[in-house]
DNA sequence: GCTTGTGAATCTCTTCACAGCG
DNA sequence: CGCTGTGAAGAGATTCACAAGC
């Protein structure tokens, strides 16, 4: 069960939201064929993903929901839950911050970090919000591996240096920059402004496939 | 100069991003290496993205940075402007608009809708707010042709369809659902939810490579 | 020498297609 | 039968490595 492919994790992260959604609906037991068409894949890959990561659904109808989702879990989760910082309250960080306390029952913001002074030392959306000054022992403190970071690009660089020397070991950096750090920590990068464009790219010229 | 895959036009953005950045400081010329290393890709795909696209660096001392970004700028944007709307005036949409409203010199946010009548009718952000209702009519008269999708998932797929019979081409989802649309209008997702799961998985299983 | 441009090799991911099972 | 699990084939993307230019 050891190395696993971001892609299929990736998928198995949808596979999971829709597995509960299935469950909510009533249903508990699903085939690759169905999973697939609802996630946008096709079976077969379904089936290498689980074969991954060792699920075995037994042959005769299926797999059971249930089983499935409790796996999955085991897989993408840490049992313990996750506490998530989040650092930068700009128009960016403030919008993510209801977005993420939302959902997740194991991914939870725990604290938020902006270098503004009139946007620290209060509680928002049920954040704690500290200066910057504080990230490293706040981080420390709390055990936190995971930080969503939505400071400016300029900013990004040594902030994630920060990070990375707190002991973050993940970044889901927002910032339109590239990180340089340590293999040891882990970064994935949402760049909004390069989706955009490539999204409009693909307007203009037909669809590919 | 045709079928550009999907990755190489993430990658030219961003050399172009880079490349707008080197001439700012006076830089005019850049090897492959050199961008390669600062887009973190090597050297031999930066080569290959730009054969791709047809564009030839002179042998002598690598490639004249300013012809690069207009070539880029011929393969991605479009000469006129692209006018681009924004569905969903919720925390996420209103956050964006000011981000994407600062960058672009092509891609213009022109109209917003939302379908709570107090988010609209106003002006946020330098962009004018419609109704929901009004959202085909728009769209037809502004010949806007590509949307950002913020709604809350249970809409997004009754949204997208609007867009899409509106004559929207391209849409960038943020929406935590998948969408079922014809062929010729194209989506790129940014599922945030699952980019945060994963870089919790990575977070806790050692870093990849 | 240092580049770029590029065929060929390699690696990675996805799909095919079928054995095996209930 | 229609399903899962999976070896093998296929497609795509990346890197190697080297010819050719200055």
């Amino acid at each position: 069960m050891n190395k696993i492919s971001g892609r299929t994790i990736e998928r198995l992260s949808f596979y999971r939201r829709l597995l509960i959604k299935l469950a909510a609906g009533g249903e508990d037991r699903v085939y690759s064929h169905r999973l697939a068409e609802e996630v946008g894949v096709t079976a077969a890959q379904v089936r290498r993903d689980l074969m991954e990561i060792g699920f075995s659904g037994s042959t005769k109808k299926g797999y059971d929901i249930e089983k499935l989702v409790g796996f999955i879990g085991k897989v993408l989760d840490n049992p313990s839950g996750e506490p998530v910082a989040l650092v930068g309250l700009g128009n960016l960080g403030r919008a993510l911050l209801p977005f993420f306390a939302a959902h997740h029952p194991k991914l939870k913001i725990v604290a938020a970090f902006d270098s503004d002074p009139a946007k620290t030392g209060r509680v928002i959306h049920g954040c704690r919000s500290y200066p910057s000054r504080e990230l490293q022992p706040v981080i420390e403190r709390e055990k936190i591996r995971v930080a969503i970071l939505t400071v400016p690009a300029a900013a990004a660089q040594e902030v994630s240096e920060e990070l990375a020397a707190a002991g973050v070991k993940g970044i889901l950096n927002f910032a339109p920059a590239m990180l340089r750090l340590p293999a040891a920590v882990s970064v994935e990068s949402i760049d909004m402004a390069i989706a955009l464009e490539k999204i409009a790219y693909l307007a203009r010229r037909g669809r590919a496939e």
